[in-house]
DNA sequence: GGAAGACATCGACGGACGTCGATGCATGAA
DNA sequence: TTCATGCATCGACGTCCGTCGATGTCTTCC
């Protein structure tokens, strides 16, 4: 595409990230990248227990429980939210693996 | 929404994350949850020098000249590249206090 | 000054995303 | 069994996003 026949500056080293890679965690940060979302994993990592219903998560935003439901079965297919019926109730877990991930991932990239 | 006159679960405690702070949050997010920009922010920081030139950045994709211009553009307005004019060429390199807030952020988020 | 190259910007197109109302599917109570 | 409730799913709509070709701007060299 830009071929002048000379190095402008030096090449690119390193072991950069792979195009599949780039693909998983590029699904991951989409899942996270979202306002909603990420006060969904806030509130249910903030609570007491660990864990919130999504009765309770419905009343913390002024969106339809459609909404809501959609942007928990993004998180829990991204592999951030663990999902349990108890009964009549469905109660959604902070994944600590998908967190620490992405903790590790860009506190390594930094120097790398 | 949903009032059945008891409560279901552990109401959610603790300092969750205000909506204008996950705004934010979110905004640096999406500008990194791209596969594209994901590997271009890798490629700058794996290279020697820690930046790179536009015309590297270009022949490591099948895209166009400016479709890669514009990602960089997003990061930088993000952020997360900053931008170095040098002559003809252009080069980026990455702001590594965007990267360690996102680490910082969801290390701390698994145990808050 | 004129030409060539590096990069940004513009306008447009197709697809993905967030949100909604309506509906379906369970579960527990009457 | 029947009904109410909690949550998921469906279809639709408007908007945003990634990509492209074309063009503009700036720098350097002849």
């Amino acid at each position: 595409m830009s071929e002048p026949g000379l190095a402008c500056c030096t090449p690119l080293s390193g072991t950069a990230m792979s195009a599949e890679q780039a693909e998983q965690v590029a699904a991951l940060l989409k899942a996270l990248a979202d306002p909603v979302r990420l006060r969904l994993v806030s509130l249910i990592a903030s609570s007491a227990t660990g864990e919130a219903c999504v009765c309770d998560l419905n009343d913390a935003f002024d969106l339809t429980q459609a909404t809501i439901s959609h942007h928990l079965k993004v998180l829990h297919s991204a592999g951030v939210l663990d999902r349990d019926k108890r009964g009549v109730w469905v109660y959604y877990a902070v994944r600590p693996e998908a967190l620490t991930a992405v903790a590790t991932l860009f506190s390594t990239a930094v120097r790398a």
